[in-house]
RNA sequence: GGUGGCGUGGCCGAGAGGCGAGGCAGCGGCCUGCAAAGCCGUCCACACGGGUUCGAAUCCCGUCGCCACCUCCA
């Protein structure tokens, strides 16, 4: 089986040819770590994850890197007398490392940080001023700006001219050879702290936005690698910038280019301007972690997201449904021979899903096809078709992230005193039931089972006793 | 002006010339003391107008509507 993805810079669909056979490199974009993480981030951050396991999972040596961008003209802008701008990013990394955890979005290969890398940067820069595709402001501002018009293939990646561009309008002309020229290095201005100031060949001064990305891939994935990834919104100017200045400083940079769609709020576009953000941690309080991250990772990755009410409850409604299919599974099976009798392997359906550009939903209708298949062979009492029907179950949600079996999802499970004494109360109860069930005084049963329905525990009486659970959680 | 995308059943969301993806909600049934869970059935959709074709949601032409990017952005 082959990996297909859409490469943004050809518009088609490729088949994924690694630069060496077995092994992945993939370089994605980060946040800049000047506010808290919203919903888009985690959304992008998902989006990669699932891509990473899938190949993973196909036997390929993944080597993920995520770039966190901590320092920026915003980062700065952010700072204040309270907290200096290296303290606002720290905070903020940390913030999203926390929100990335909740979702079990697997930490990448490595996370550098811009300014750890600002040698590398100038080592690009000086390959472009070299080639002379970079220069010096022509006032004294110390800033060094990449020359556009110097590079002929500028616009490939986004199939646009120079000359048809839009002239922008916030861009500060001064020094600039052509108003599409964007900054490499920005010189130090009054009254910026000199801990944001770095020495360089052209002057002190600070990275401009898209430098970073060129210098940490080729720090780390090298000249030339696989994949590229990244939000939609990042397409143009940034990974136009990265790209352009990355080849004419005469690298191979990537053969693969991914985009990921990128989420609406009730129909309307979502950004910082617009001040309409869906903030993580508001996200993870409105519903179950592995909830979040069936509703954010169930659409295709290229496609918008409209985040709306009722996307997570959708997502809670198809959680609970894997997770019961595997509670009612798992006590099916369990004492007998065919517990564990069967590779966790995927369905071959699932799999030319997801190798199909990465199409989730397909492989979603694969996994809810395959719980089907496993509800009838349990109500037919076929064990043998109840474990290959689990095993393949477990190893679908484990590529997507969303197995509620695994160690991620179990912290709320029962471990601790707390929950072993709930349990000893509630099967108390449950014995009560089962008596007065047995007297058919169901006036008794029922007042039971209201009563534990009311404090959130639900009551299921199967051809193999009682099964009691809360709110959608084991 | 340039570049790209979208419009699918009550809702979400795939598909891309001929077998109604899947989920959620609803309705009917099986099971159950009644439920819950599960299963079966049902609800036969593709913005509009033309065209090509034996056959179009899918291809072509046109129309309408919506959105993104064009130097803040995941």
């Amino acid at each position: 089986m082959t990996l297909r993805l859409h490469d943004s810079r050809t518009a088609t669909l490729r088949e994924f040819v690694p630069l060496v056979s077995g092994r992945v490199g993939m370089y994605v974009c980060g946040p800049t770590v000047q506010s808290s993480p919203h919903i888009g981030h985690l959304r992008s951050a998902l989006v990669y994850d699932i891509l990473r396991r899938w190949m993973s999972a196909s036997g390929l040596s993944v080597t993920l890197v995520r770039n966190v961008t901590d320092i920026d003209d915003k980062v700065l802008q952010n700072a204040s007398d309270a907290e200096e701008w290296w303290a606002l990013a720290y905070r903020m990394e940390r913030e999203f490392t926390a929100a990335y955890d909740a979702l079990g979005i697997l930490p990448p290969t490595y996370e550098p940080r811009a300014t750890a890398s600002i040698p590398q940067m100038h080592e690009i820069i000086a390959l472009l001023v070299e080639r002379g595709h970079a220069y010096p402001a022509t006032d004294s501002s110390g800033d060094v700006y990449f020359d556009v018009r110097s590079w002929s293939s500028y616009g490939e990646l986004t199939r646009q001219r120079v000359d048809a561009m839009e002239a922008a309008t916030d861009a500060d002309p001064r020094g600039k050879r052509d108003p599409h020229d964007f900054a490499l290095w920005k010189g130090a201005k009054d009254g910026e702290p000199a801990s944001a100031i770095w020495e360089s060949p052209w002057g002190a001064g600070r990275p401009g936005w898209h430098i970073e990305c060129s210098a940490m891939s080729r720090r780390y994935l090298g000249d030339r690698f696989d994949i590229h990834g990244g939000g939609l919104d990042l397409r143009f100017p940034h990974h136009e910038n990265e790209l352009a200045q990355s080849s004419a400083a005469g690298l191979d940079f990537a053969s693969y280019w991914v985009h990921n769609g990128l989420v609406n709020v009730g129909g309307q576009k979502m950004s910082k301007s617009l001040g309409n953000s869906v903030f993580a941690a508001d996200l993870l309080e409105s519903a179950r972690p592995i909830a979040v991250r069936y509703a954010l990772g169930s659409a295709h990755y290229r496609s918008t997201i409209d985040f709306h009410d009722g996307a997570l409850a959708e997502a809670e409604a198809a959680i609970d449904r894997i997770e019961s299919f595997l509670d009612r599974a798992e006590r099916r099976l369990v004492g007998t021979r065919f517990a564990g009798s069967v590779l966790p392997v995927v369905p071959s359906a699932f799999a030319e899903a997801l190798d199909d550009d990465l199409a989730v939903p397909q492989a979603l209708a694969v996994l809810h096809d395959t719980i089907r298949a496993g509800n009838q062979a349990m109500d037919a009492d076929d064990p043998d078709a109840v474990a290959t029907a689990e095993a393949q179950v477990r190893a679908m949600t484990e590529v997507l992230g969303i197995d509620p079996l695994s160690a991620e999802w179990r912290t709320a499970g029962g471990r601790d005193a707390t929950a072993a004494a709930l349990d000893a109360l509630v099967l108390r109860l449950v014995e009560e039931r089962r008596v007065a069930r047995s007297n058919k005084d169901f006036a008794t049963s029922d007042r039971i089972r209201n009563d534990l329905s009311a404090v959130g525990i639900t009551i299921e009486d199967t051809p193999s006793g009682t099964h009691w659970s809360i709110d959608g959680s084991r």
